[in-house]
DNA sequence: CTCAGTATGTACGGAACCGAACATATAAAA
DNA sequence: TTTTATATGTTCGGTTCCGTACATACTGAG
């Protein structure tokens, strides 16, 4: 259990060099976060940024007539809350809990006054930030381009990455909420998967028993976003 | 003619302060963008950033087997190449001249050292970024859940914004690469808005005739990025 | 154990867009 | 002027996903 409180599970709090991470460590807040509940809402200036641990977030679009996308995931790899140190405060997104867990969070003046030193706190956040730019704009070429199956499985593939097993808690709706479509789309699609032998799920939890298969059936996107993540965030930093 | 080779016609150009405007005006180059030209190809390490004047940069994202789809355009309120300040130095996109027209350059390696100033430069860049990103957030929602109607007046209106005149030089065919979508679908959806008075169209040349009526015929999502645009990126900066 | 709430399964007509094929019209080149 | 290339118009069957309605199955509260 220590480990999962430890800030260093968090991809970008890992790569902070030791003057930083003794700097920060002090003001790190752990905090747990329940499935469902909004980090932020559109508009709201923010209080603090969160770094998740054990914790996914989802980057969530709600359209005036209710329908929704997933804009982006975040996981241990990242942070949500980039609109603090890049300027403009607020976003016109939501930030729901995707899966519950860990996260430890530090507040917006603190982050803001170390973002500004211009040093390697700003080089990974930036960095991080253009990793999730990508992420972004795969999703809009995704969300034109490819069928429900493959994108289905580019979601499990992303969920999984951030998660520390092969469970993922989470209702054929939401996923549907997430990926902007019906949730009976979403059924028929999940069906196809555990016929094929790549998941298995019931009520609320899905397991996935065949990553590899997963790979092959979805579409290239999944993969770019990857190899985009790993080339801008390496387990270990330069600086 | 002289105001076209105006640098300051360019948002973010016109936002620097007094200081690091005089400190740059000796390296911006003026440079013609020739419609369809490539600034740069995915992977691409990018010599220059361009602050375009005159000229519409469209960011492309293509698949392997062919198919696009328009992330976001920038214009002259904005500039190509942020991966150059974000530090990833590359993209997994296009960036590809919709509309010809005028831009200033500046070398990578000057962008950087200012950018690394921590200063007013690096404020207004970000902010920017920030507005492009809400504009991939927005097009990623709009890919799923409005009509190629509605896309298409959005497609209009994104470009309008960044033009001096009502006339756009542009086949059906480009649009569609753009909106990601078939030709004979931007011909039947251009038809309507003609037949509504909207627009004329002929071979290439569009001209915007009843721009409110656009504005009620799009979806939110061109409101949504305009005003967020407004938002980041006043006209006089508060620096 | 029963009941109510929630999660998933299934079906059917309709809308939007695709893929392909082909027709027509305008502009540019020879 | 004729030819050629390019831009737009139109059609048609097919696929994917939507909207709606309803059925079934599991689970926890009482």
């Amino acid at each position: 259990m220590a480990s999962l409180l430890d800030p260093r599970q968090n991809g970008l709090l890992a790569a902070l060099p030791p003057t930083e991470w003794q700097r920060w460590q002090p003001y790190l807040e752990p905090v747990m976060l329940k499935l469902g509940h909004a980090v932020y809402e559109p508009g709201d200036t923010m209080a603090h940024v969160y770094f998740p641990t054990t914790a996914i977030v989802s980057l969530l679009y709600v359209l005036d007539n209710g329908a929704s996308a997933e804009i982006a995931v975040v996981g241990n790899e990242g942070v949500v809350g980039i609109s603090l140190f890049m300027g403009g405060e607020s976003t016109v997104s939501r930030a729901v809990v995707q899966s519950a867990g860990a996260c430890f969070r530090l507040k917006a003046e603190l982050l803001k006054s170390e973002f500004s030193r211009a040093g390697p706190v700003t080089h990974v956040l930036l960095r991080y930030t253009q990793a999730l730019i990508t992420q972004m704009a795969q999703t809009a070429v995704c969300n034109r381009h490819h069928t429900l199956d493959q994108q289905l499985c580019r979601w499990l593939l992303l969920s999984l990455d951030r998660l520390r097993d092969n469970d993922l808690v989470m209702t054929q709706q939401l996923i549907a909420n997430m990926l902007g479509v019906r949730r009976e789309g979403v059924t028929e699609s999940a069906r196809k998967l555990q016929n094929a032998g790549l998941i298995r799920y019931s009520r609320g939890h899905i397991t996935v028993l065949d990553r590899a298969g997963l790979e092959r059936s979805t579409c290239e996107c999944y993969a770019v976003v990857k190899r985009e993540y790993d080339r801008l965030l390496p387990e270990r930093p330069a600086t």
